[in-house]
DNA sequence: GTCTATATAAGGATAGAC
DNA sequence: GTCTATCCTTATATAGAC
């Protein structure tokens, strides 16, 4: 039945499509470490029919990193969202944004590759697409935590104390002292929110 | 007068060079980001020219960084010895940290294509190399600051305190409450060494 | 040691049929 | 929307002269 061309129901989904399968592969490899032909046969597809839906290599990339960010956008505000005193929503934050890194490796790596990159403009469009609100919601966090401090110091002191510790993930193995169980987010959290509050004040007398 | 050839004087002198100038260029746009051609044209020679020097790009590539973290090592290491009190070598090293940082971006954007890099040997070499013998001593000092506290993770805190103020830099400042001064290394060497000493206990008597 | 010349492959991008 | 076919550029690497 129905010889009419059913076109409405599958409408952009090759589009979507495309910024999921390479998103991937950008994370992994990198802007100059992914061809066209690369993205097309993870996708299914030729060269050509990427161009028809992006104007060019610059345009699919970014469209494709924005892509996976807005994907974490969501789940990155409601670990600052609720109520609580700052200090729970420290912890809660901490555990939250260590959890995530643990599982998404792709977010991860696309941060790095993002702040890796030389171009201006690219860098400054994703830095504020992404960064910039979580940014603003621990710097006010931070404020509240201790008024008399430098609270975008401190902020970024919070997230360098989770994100440090998986972007070392993979030579990590190779350090001293290290055990499997440090890669558990819930430890890492744990070990985060306890220099936060105390530093190392909390041991014995040690020498001042 | 002697005919033979006085081949011993210039001997090595171009494979240094190489290494020497295209270790910036690898630090800025990465191993795919950079051709033989770019490297040629830094060197003053032709693309030929560099293969008698070296067996292919990958093995350029290898030496250049190795080469550029070898020079570095030195200072790292000056940056740890010596005594004082545990306290004391921990300000020390955080304050020579964050100046190498600040002052060598080549060098801390280079560790961060090691940390990207998805080739495991390549990987594991690079970082046993440049990483391990740091990465022990931090570790070794942390275990004097502290013996409660998981070392490993601890050491860890304290580099990603430092590096990842200067992995983003360059984002920095597109956030709120940036000011010029943080990006003195002295400012951040402070605030690292109070927040590890105290954590935000310093503060008034805020919940918790 | 460095050059010129070249082999061979891979890259981004477009034209035009369907 | 997707394909085939193709263009042009850039890339790694080698051969052989000097």
């Amino acid at each position: 039945m129905s010889s009419q061309t059913v076109k409405t129901i599958p409408k952009r989904k090759t589009r979507e499509e495309i910024l999921e399968l390479s998103a991937p592969l950008f994370a992994r490899h990198g802007y100059d470490g992914v061809s066209m032909r690369d993205v097309a046969a993870a996708v299914g597809l030729t060269q050509a029919a990427l161009y028809y839906h992006f104007s060019n290599k610059d345009q699919l990339y970014l469209d494709a990193v924005a892509y996976e960010f807005r994907e974490k956008e969501a789940a990155l505000k409601a670990m600052l969202a609720g109520n609580g005193t700052p200090w729970e929503r420290l912890e809660r934050f901490v555990a939250g944004l260590a959890r995530m890194m643990a599982t998404d490796k792709d977010f991860l790596r696309l941060v790095q590759w993002v702040l890796l990159d030389t171009d201006e403009a690219r860098q400054s469009t994703l830095a504020k697409q992404v960064f910039r609100d979580m940014f603003v919601a621990v710097h006010d966090l931070a404020c509240e935590l201790d008024p008399h401090q430098d609270a975008h110091l401190l902020a970024m002191s919070i997230f360098g104390l989770v994100i440090f510790h998986f972007q070392t993930g993979a030579t990590r193995k190779f350090m001293p002292g290290h055990r499997p169980h440090q890669d558990d987010p819930e430890v890492l959290a744990r070990h985060v929110c306890e220099l936060l509050r105390r530093g190392l004040a909390a041991a014995d007398g040690e020498a001042r």
